[in-house]
DNA sequence: CTTGTGATCAACCAGATGGTTGAGTACGTG
DNA sequence: CACGTACTCAACCATCTGGTTGATCACAAG
């Protein structure tokens, strides 16, 4: 897997364990041992997830006593969304703008066949 | 990786590249050529990325002649941000519930030790 | 100091993932 | 029809992942 954060983070939530252990931690704080409960696999498997979600910085563990309580951080979630909303706006904006040509084009067109013209999809790499 | 819908999502976009081809996508759709062509892996590594982003729905390819153009699908987005959301929105509410318990404190509690009352972290699986 | 509890570390295993090369398919054009 | 173009399919490989078991560490209570 890659190492930058935003995938590190997308990696981390791409797992229903995880997400569900996500889910229960933005109720509170939870020990290791409360969160192994509900699942039918061994602490240890826990333990590695509670480890990525660390890793991903979506998680972190505060040292008490022998108990270790793991801690949603939820400001990591900014980093994602504002990856999703950027491209989700780019592409309804992109949706409005063919409609706009859609809507301007002379009506000897066929609508059946929407055989693309030269538009040359923007080459090059991301900016 | 897990079958569900959500995990197909998150696992599709932890990959720089896969999340670099929806970048390029959300300002128009392009070939298998013309999206293989900055990076430098087989063209055929590119059409496997195609298909992890097709599976997960992010992602449509329509036949046109032999050229197959990629569109990206952008409504899958708000299944992600739907999740994110949710819980971001409970853990931010916690926070402020926190401080209100903190604010009605007694104030004979020192502020530098956060030794954690029995506070329960609200056991038993997700509702 | 010994014991019990909570959690991690280490080694291992099956299966998924991302990449490769090579062959095959589908279609427009000479 | 033959050929080139645009892709996909198939087999293979190294590495990562999620899980296991067994040993170990850290600490509180006897």
């Amino acid at each position: 897997m890659a190492a930058d954060p935003l995938s590190r983070v997308f990696a981390a939530l791409a797992d229903p364990t995880r997400r569900d252990i996500v889910a229960r931690l933005s109720v509170g704080d939870a020990t290791v041992n409360e969160l192994a409960a509900p699942y039918d696999v061994t602490l240890q498997a826990v333990s590695k997830h509670l480890k990525v979600l660390e890793e991903a910085g979506l998680v972190s563990r505060t040292r008490e006593a022998q108990r270790r309580p793991v801690h949603l951080e939820a400001e990591v979630f900014d980093l994602m969304t504002k990856w999703i909303e950027r491209y989700r706006r780019q592409a309804e904006e992109r949706y409005r703008r063919l409609d706009d040509v859609l809507a301007s084009l002379p009506d000897d067109v066929e609508p059946t066949s929407p055989s693309q013209p030269p538009e040359k999809a923007e080459k090059g790499a991301t900016p």
